[in-house]
DNA sequence: TCTGGGGTCCTAGGACCC
DNA sequence: TCTGGGGTCCTAGGACCC
């Protein structure tokens, strides 16, 4: 049976998870910020039409957003992951063969439903999703991954597709394909395409035609299963157990420079004692633990940046023993004299917390360090992150990035439901 | 004043082994 | 004069994704 993909992506995603929220925004610009306020991330139709593009940092574009009345907000991840878990357990309702590939897509197998008409079924995925969460979502579909990506943007930018795309169906595919720049498909990033293009393959019609050989020097084995992809021969799979975690983040940039070491370690304390958390949550335990810092490198000003990697002798999911090696890397690292605007801990060497490899030498309670731990998670549960934190994550925490105008955490929080006056 | 955060995979090259 | 051939493992860096 030949597969058959649908790719099911979210319409200007944080944008739109506002605009559920703030209706009368519909029709109005909207964009969404990084942290810190920093660039934009999400645009609404609107907010595209005037100009602003992606990745754009805020501050460029102020008087734009000024003159056009563009409703601004600040991330609010809280909202978009609880808004992104609805959407996901609507489509798992249309389809069980269901990949969820990142915050605002998932593929869905359409494999077995041959006789079916699939255009149809994507129409009524995307009023379903719409009626029972209110984002819009485009609808592409097609015999593998890349072209169901090609398809979805297709679906997105012709309204008269109505919001759904199907290749598999479609009569003129070269004729499409040749419309579409070779920077557009998936996997084609700024590096592949200035290459592809000054060897004269401009479109995804050229790169599927492409020479195999030639493909597979210069953009490696990945860019040869993009060729076939286009080509119709499915190489990607659905992927519907997600592969385990390979390492953790937590890095932030602050609000204002950081200058003093006291406060570099509340920070590096603080990022400490969140990726731990994510950690547990997954069920993991750490072996590798690195921090770095940085200086704005956007400035013109003493630049310096490091970064340091600890081995652990005994994998672990502890804050406070993953806290004390954070601030003993980054005593090491930190000079006097700069101004520094970022840091971060990354955790690696990920192995499942129920198989730690003990240490002979290892004379901690670790029976007793998981009890705390268990508390800790149990009480910043039940009473909101942050209840219950070390000391050495700091209070005053001058150094926090800002989020000006992020909008209420409107359904994960009692406190901040929205209301409706009559 | 002000420029995000968190991931994955592949490849090349060096160290080391027989 | 003459200078093996493989293989594995690890790491750093590059490129890409959302």
């Amino acid at each position: 049976m030949p597969p058959v993909f649908a790719l099911v992506d979210c319409n200007n995603f944080y944008a739109s998870c506002e605009r559920v929220f703030t209706p009368k925004l519909n029709g109005k610009p909207v964009v969404v910020l990084s942290n810190n306020d920093g660039c934009v991330v999400a645009r609404s139709n609107e907010a595209k039409a005037i100009g602003i593009r992606m990745g754009v940092p805020a501050f460029q574009i102020r008087r734009l957003l000024r003159a056009h009345q563009v409703q601004v907000f600040s991330s609010n991840y809280t909202l978009y992951g609880d808004m992104s878990q609805r959407v996901m357990e609507t489509l798992h309702q249309f389809c069980p063969d269901l990949e969820i590939y990142s915050i605002d897509e998932a593929f869905l197998s359409l494999s077995g439903f041959g006789s079916r008409n699939l255009a149809e079924y994507g129409q009524t995925i995307r009023t379903i999703v719409k009626q029972w969460t209110g984002i819009p979502v485009s609808v592409g579909i097609a015999e593998t991954k890349t072209l169901a990506k090609l398809a979805n943007r297709i679906a997105k930018q012709t309204p008269d597709t109505g919001g759904v795309f199907d290749f598999s169906t479609c009569a003129d595919r070269p004729a499409i394909l040749g419309r579409i720049p070779v920077e557009d498909v998936w996997g084609i990033g700024p590096q592949h395409a200035s290459l592809l293009t000054s060897h004269g393959i401009m479109t995804a019609l050229h790169l599927s035609q492409a020479d195999n050989q030639w493909i597979r020097k210069h953009l490696g084995i990945v860019g040869q299963r993009i060729v076939m992809e286009l080509r119709g021969v499915s190489c990607l799979d659905l992927e519907q157990c997600p592969s385990p975690k390979q390492g953790l983040t937590c890095s932030r940039s602050f609000g204002k420079p950081i200058v003093t070491l006291a406060e570099m370690e509340e920070a590096v304390s603080t990022y400490a004692s969140r990726v731990a958390e994510k950690l547990r949550h997954e069920h993991l335990a750490a072996t590798v633990l690195t921090v770095f810092l940085t200086t704005n490198q956007f400035k013109d000003i003493p630049q310096y940046s490091n970064t340091i990697t600890i081995q652990l002798s005994v994998g672990t999911d502890s804050t406070q023993e993953l806290i004390r090696h954070g601030l003993g890397g980054i005593r090491k690292i930190y000079r006097e004299g700069y101004h520094y605007k970022k840091a971060g801990v990354m955790l690696g060497g990920l192995v499942s917390a129920s198989e730690i490899q003990d240490d002979l030498f290892d004379h901690q309670d670790r029976a007793r360090a998981k009890q705390l731990m268990t508390a800790l998670d149990l009480i910043n549960e039940r009473w909101g992150a942050g209840t219950l934190q070390y000391a050495s994550n700091g209070i005053a925490k001058e150094w926090k990035a800002q989020f000006q105008r992020r909008s209420p955490a409107y359904t994960t929080n009692w406190n901040e439901l929205p209301q409706v006056h009559a």
